[in-house]
RNA sequence: GGCGCUAUCGUCUAGGGGUUAGGACGGAAGAUUCUCAAUCUUCAAACCCGGGUUCGAUUCCCGGUAGCGCUACCA
């Protein structure tokens, strides 16, 4: 395949969170795009802080998203390839060993003077003084020896045209060209001797990643731009390594509303991907939105499927600055008590489970950023009923109530355009899946402009006109409004009463509808409650 | 501290030397309707600051400021 070849390449140290995510989705909408190789590769170099879960987390969000891949790879299986990568360049000259021991984790900033470049008497070493303390058992760190001004850089492998290395400004900088940020150019004296080695013998995160790079032949990096700064290493490395730099990109940086940069600790689940899927997100609604956040068709168009994004998709729509996921903080800071009942839905009261832990995790829809919420309503609308339908189906049998698929389709076709969120379901649609309506206070009956007499005289009528109707959308709406006109009522004030007896609340789908669907043995019975709730009111 | 990147409505963004600075979400108002939702209409809302270049800068250049990133034998 002579198309690009780009990789996702997460290393495991926690779940998936939205910037990866929004990493993978870009990364393959380029390969698919263009007809080229996507390469999941797990970055597992920091052995201490990988871990198993994180590893399935990812696993469980990239499933949700539906994206696929077509080479998988861990660094971990590659260490070898690394090892080799890494003395092959020492063996030119281009690093050296380090026998410095490692700095505990303190920050010796080096203060008011400039950045640390390299470790004093290290580089000077010689081979032959290096090679006897290496023999010796003595650890080191392998450390790249990055090109300095005046040190004869023009007998090394640097200099040569095409090289990154070059003279600017009577300096010795490095170059690349990024497709999002243009030419990057930097001093190499401000470029610190990083290691290639650690003294264990692990390569580190640079130097695994380019080497991987080059064996799995990569021709385009496209990842966040904290890491913009660190391709001058990168290329350095991989022109060390005698390769071709592959093309870079770099992605702006997803941030919080509060300016800071997305983290769990911080901002709570928000950031994780299946959050987002276990709060009802359709995961083409929220590939849609995070491809909204730092590009652009240029065109005006936000509401994309899948396979347009695919063919509007380019480098160049890739915008440079951060862009801000606006979500609620307030609603997801963990420790902050339930404050009332309305962060507990609904259905969950009915049903009486979950109900002393409203987990953070399906926090209200508020939580989330609006725009979020409005595609995923667009793409709600836009999917068949019937598969709509499906993808309903099991939330609501998992929250303990039962309904047949034709039932549910039914249901379905009266919430469409209710819904944000499919778990909304379970609010919007309660009434539908319970025997029993959760607790209403009778003001609710009472209609516009009239009193607990009207809804007492409203509902009895409808008690009788209703026994004897079938229940289709049209003898209903003959038979109720006929009732309301003799009764001398607005039809507003007929149908309300009846609306908040059948389901428990003022704001549901169309009257006649819903009752057919209710089937009349249900709605008589709600009807006669209602009537018993406001004749108890009365006395 | 050093180095780098960025800066258009509250948010996501389009645009670009001369525009009524466009769209979307969200907000407000109205229409429609049996409520809600959906839909439609309308409104409010932005070029970080200061210098240059220019007949003219929001746009180009420089400086400032702010935000973010990197500055690890983390990735």
């Amino acid at each position: 395949m002579a198309g690009p070849r780009v990789r996702f390449a997460p290393s495991p140290t926690g779940f998936l969170h939205v910037g990866s995510a929004r990493t993978f989705i870009f990364n393959w909408l380029y390969a698919r795009h263009n007809h080229g190789t996507m390469i999941l590769r797990l970055d597992d170099t920091d052995v201490e802080r990988n871990t198993q879960q994180s590893v399935d987390s990812i696993f469980e969000g990239l499933k949700w998203l539906g994206l696929n891949w077509d080479e998988e790879y861990k660094q971990s299986d590659r260490l070898d390839l690394h090892r080799k990568t890494a003395w092959a360049i020492f063996e030119k000259g281009l690093a050296y060993r380090d026998f410095t021991p490692a700095h505990a984790g303190d920050a010796e900033k080096s203060g008011a003077q400039g950045a640390w470049l390299f470790n004093p008497g290290a580089r000077e070493l010689s081979r032959a003084e290096s090679d006897r303390r290496a023999a010796s058992g003595e650890p080191f760190a392998l450390r790249f020896r990055v090109p300095r001004h005046g040190e004869g850089y023009a007998r090394t492998a640097w200099g040569q045209p095409p090289s990154a290395v070059r003279f600017a400004e009577g300096k010795l900088c490095v170059h690349f060209n990024d497709a999002v940020y243009g030419d990057q150019m930097k001093a190499a004296d401000d470029i610190e001797d990083f290691a290639l080695l650690r003294s264990d013998g692990m390569p580190t995160y640079h130097l695994a990643s380019c080497a991987d790079d080059v064996d799995l032949r990569i021709s385009h990096v496209i990842r966040g731009q904290d890491h913009l700064t660190n391709t001058f290493k990168h290329v350095l490395i991989f022109e060390a390594a005698g390769a071709v730099s592959p093309q870079f990109a770099h992605l702006p940086l997803l941030i919080a509303p509060d300016g800071t940069k997305l983290s769990k600790r911080r901002h709570g689940p928000v950031v994780s991907v299946t959050t987002y899927r276990d709060a009802g997100f359709l995961p083409e609604a929220f590939i849609n939105f995070l491809c909204l956040l730092g590009w652009s068709p240029k065109n005006d168009r936000e509401n994309m499927s899948l396979q347009e994004l695919q063919d509007a998709f380019s480098l160049e729509g890739i915008n440079r600055s951060n862009a801000v996921v606006n979500f609620k903080e307030s609603a997801t800071s963990e420790p902050a008590a339930p404050p009332s009942g309305d962060v507990i839905p609904t259905a969950r009261e009915a049903s009486g489970r979950h109900l002393l832990f409203p987990s953070p995790l399906f926090a209200s829809e508020e939580t989330f950023d609006p725009k979020a919420l409005w595609l995923n309503a667009e793409h709600i609308r836009a999917l068949p009923v019937e598969s709509l339908s499906e993808r309903l189906l099991p939330i609501v049998r998992g929250e303990g109530w039962d309904v047949s698929p034709e039932k549910m389709l039914r249901i379905t076709q009266l919430i469409r355009e209710r819904i944000k969120l499919l778990r909304d379901v379970l609010t919007t649609a309660d009434f539908f899946f319970v025997k029993q309506l959760p607790p209403y206070d009778a003001a609710e009956l009472i209609p516009q402009k009239g009193d607990s007499a009207m809804a007492l005289k409203v509902l009895t009528r409808a008690r009788e006109v209703l026994a004897n109707v079938e229940f289709r959308h049209d003898p209903l709406d003959h038979t109720l409004r006929a009732a309301a006109q003799e009764l001398g009522l607005k039809a507003g004030q007929m149908f309300q009463p009846i609306r908040v007896a059948v389901c428990g609340r003022k704001n549901a789908p169309p009257l006649f509808e819903t009752l057919e669907v209710l089937g009349k043995e249900t709605t008589l019975e709600r009807v006669a409650s209602a009537i018993a709730k406001l004749q108890q009111g009365v006395n």
